[in-house]
DNA sequence: AATATAAACGCAACTCAATTGCGTTTAGAG
DNA sequence: CTCTAAACGCAATTGAGTTGCGTTTATATT
């Protein structure tokens, strides 16, 4: 992603730029798929962010709607870039079970459910299909 | 839930009954919606079952598709009976994002999805709608 | 009923992702 | 250039969940 997009983007969060944070949000931008601290630890290596910096740089973007967080089933948290804007998840993940990885299934179109109940206020929807991936099946 | 059910439910899992797994069984059935274990130490405490006795227990019990386990987006694993037998999630949860409490929505029906994509083996399905539940909003 | 044995249990110690505290550095507005 | 709040790094802490290990108990078998 570019350097002047990446400007932009932090500038209407109202966040500072910085080159770690840049780093990080071109990181996420070019994997399109839900990563953990680990993964981007590893993945910006050279740039010597600290894990905490990590932490509360994806604390802010998912306050101001930049990235989404989900759970896989292990107890850790994945962040992805998404331009969607709506605070809920805006697509489906498919998550598999041999390697662990997480996928933005974006082309999955999901039907609108009528679960509008008695009193329920319905925010966000989160929709995970589990199994194998193309590489582990 | 009666003792000879229990025993009946135990024995098909080929696993022992005992006066803590018992109780366990009962207060999930009662509950009927996803418990943590501080929930459900807090509900056995005259049992004396211990914390870790209670995750062994729960643990036989999810590999004998007796129980389901999810994460409701806050690193805490929540247990739930469930007769369904499916092995994935065979109704969506409702997660209060003001109590926290999850709910089983097992009247909600999910359509089905054609997300059978090239390579994609979907063995679960998991569907979280996350808001504000009746007496929260 | 007695015995054998594998499962279930309790306690203490451990793991590890995530968070907090605090002092230092830096971006960017004025 | 200066000033201030945001961003950062390091070390210590938190807390759900797990592991090790010795003891107890359910239950099948003799």
């Amino acid at each position: 992603m570019g350097e002047e997009k990446i400007k932009e983007i932090l500038h209407q969060a109202g966040l500072k730029y910085t080159p770690g944070r840049a780093a990080l949000i071109d990181f996420l931008w070019r994997a399109s798929r839900p990563l953990t601290q680990e993964e981007i630890s590893l993945g910006l290596k050279e740039s010597g962010l600290n894990k905490v910096s990590i932490y509360r740089a994806l604390d802010s973007f998912l306050q101001a709607g930049l990235v989404h967080r989900l759970e896989s089933g292990d107890r850790v948290w994945k962040f992805a870039f998404c331009g969607c804007g709506s605070r809920g998840h805006c697509h489906p993940h498919f998550i598999c079970r041999a390697c662990g990885k997480v996928e933005c299934l974006t082309k999955v179109h999901l039907p609108e459910v009528a679960a509008s109940a008695q009193g329920y206020i319905i925010e966000e929807q989160e929709v995970y299909f589990k199994g194998l991936c193309p590489g582990c099946s």
